[in-house]
DNA sequence: CTGAAAGCGCTAACAA
DNA sequence: TTGTTAGCGCTTTCAG
């Protein structure tokens, strides 16, 4: 295996001078640099990441906790992240809580001790425990989806953004207009679920309606609930002219319960949903947007500053929301458009 | 920072039995771990990750090459490839590829180099150059969703599975079944596509049909795409009565134009799709349905045996795919069911 | 700007 | 089964 004192003979110089040119440093000449590269290629070396990890103490690698990665938004996210770390040279080590035991066991261990030299969590509210035992990693974190006391936060305003999502139900002439929200406490401990569902009672409340129950339903931010939260809600008494839904795929399941029940959209039942997923347009659904791979690359950004000390007090970055109608929203049938 | 040698000192011990204790080695006493094991957990240690890889010279972890985290396919095979690795202790480092250029600096520089025990590639037929860079690591690697001669992989048969679908289409009565397929060659050089698309023509040829050259279009594996080539298709001479998208992605965009077109599906136009996407049983979307978690988790299983010298030739591991009939699919109207 | 040499903190071989 | 000790292959002082 060939080693930096190999490249070091190759190229007439010191494996000091090896080191330091492959890793870019200032102190060396162009022409050395140019000399010690061209043998690094011949030989087809890279300075191990072991050896230097140990010698330097920095690992180079940035671990990312997320509760889920085959949801869009999720592995949105991480393509947003993955792109900004892999031009700064850095790794991206994915940890995976899909479920209770792992995440307890990935916080018990604490694998990434020693591990990496930042994370990033995403939309995991943690508990008092975990954030204690993430703090004593000593590395700066960022929190996307969330904001944490102490840490920085890379997230949208998912109150304000709701709020307005409703408003602009009610100004189409909505007055019974249902939600499908969350259980709450929502698992996970999600507390977007709880924000989103807060604004819709605030745009109502300011419009002097009282919402009410039989105008929420569960949908457990999956197709499969929205579909059947869609069912309940239509079963209620006095059902919604017009439904929030809190996730595009909560709407998705919404749409085929109205297309089974024969519910033309809008006129029967607008509805909105949340997400801007990438399947939204296609379905001609009407939804609050959120910059995702943005959020992802925002939340590097913030944490290659605190770990190269730029900066030192927590951030909390806010990407903006933007409401895109489209075909599956309108005024109720009766009203002037 | 503590050390191996706190925690010896701590359990009157050597930091060999501490080493051996901590990882799991089976020449350690019961007691002897026990009291290392409460030792460490104590005084918070684990062992440093980058000492334990010099001086063993393993990373603990294995790399994976994806073209793209977003999609829900690719996200959904490393949601079952982390969950193996994690049981294993071993580390997810991600490679994501989504443009030439991060593909060409990935080879070229080789970055996992001494950096992963092991490789997993997603769905990417290398190039020449590539596979030899890739060979020269001198670690395991599976492919996912490719074969490639002298290396395991783990995938369906696209071909069989392809011409089974418009099989089924041809004994519900279609003759004039279009497709919507990708360019070729494909871009990243995709060999999937062509595959499916040979299945589709070898189910016509098997029932004496010709295609026509205008039951093809382009949809580039996108919802947009599908949604322009169904547009191609039914503007085209004698349109197909029935369309088998090489993706529920096509597909849906597909659906999306019938609906504009006010085309009912599936009595004025049958759809099949392929993958089994998780939206495509909300939208009610025949289509060919693969197992995603298990291709990604059967990969690891295959590399560990290769890693661990359990097995040393290369495996083809096949996974059975099914074709899932819902109701986007039927008889053309005029026949009997 | 470059070189010499002393670690970085474990693991593995060997001995007991 | 456990302890002793010599590396693993760099990076980082410190000199020059």
């Amino acid at each position: 295996m060939v080693s930096i004192r190999d490249v070091a003979r190759y190229a007439n110089v010191s494996t000091a001078t090896v080191s330091r040119a492959l890793r870019g440093l200032s102190s060396v000449t162009a022409e050395t640099r140019a000399r010690v590269e061209s043998a690094a290629a011949e030989l087809g070396y890279v300075l191990p990441f072991n050896a230097s990890s140990l010698a330097s103490g920095l690992t180079n690698s940035v671990g990312v906790v997320a509760p889920f990665t085959s949801r869009w938004f999720f592995g949105t996210v991480i393509t947003g992240i993955e792109r900004v770390l892999r031009d700064e040279g850095l790794d991206l080590v994915l940890y995976g809580i899909g479920d209770a035991e792992s995440r307890t066991r990935l916080f018990e261990q604490m694998s990434m001790r020693r591990r990496v030299d930042a994370m990033i969590v995403l939309c995991l509210p943690l508990t008092k425990r975990e954030l204690a035992a993430v703090r004593s990693l000593g590395v700066p974190v960022v929190f996307v989806g969330t904001r944490v006391a102490g840490f920085s936060s890379v997230r949208i305003e998912d109150f304000t953004a709701s709020a307005h999502a409703v408003d602009y139900l009610i100004r189409l002439g909505h007055e019974r207009i249902g939600l499908i929200c969350d259980d709450d406490p929502a698992p996970f401990g999600f507390t977007t679920p709880r924000q989103r569902k807060q604004g819709y009672l605030s745009a109502l409340h300011a419009a002097g309606i009282t919402p009410l129950p039989q105008w929420q339903a569960v949908g457990g931010f999956t197709v499969a609930g929205g579909e059947a939260a869609m069912n309940t809600l239509l079963d209620g008494d006095s059902p919604p002219t017009a439904v929030f839904a809190l996730s595009d795929e909560m709407a998705y399941g919404a749409l085929r319960t109205l297309r089974r029940r024969r519910r033309t959209v809008p006129e029967d039942v607008s509805l909105v949903g949340f997400d801007n997923h990438e399947l939204a347009a296609a379905l001609d659904l009407t939804t609050v947007a959120q910059p995702v791979v943005e959020q992802g690359s925002e939340a590097v950004r913030v944490l290659l500053d605190e770990l190269r000390g730029r900066s030192t007090t927590p951030r909390d970055v806010v990407v903006p929301t933007e409401l895109v109608v489209r075909a599956s929203s309108g005024s109720p049938v009766g009203m002037p458009n």
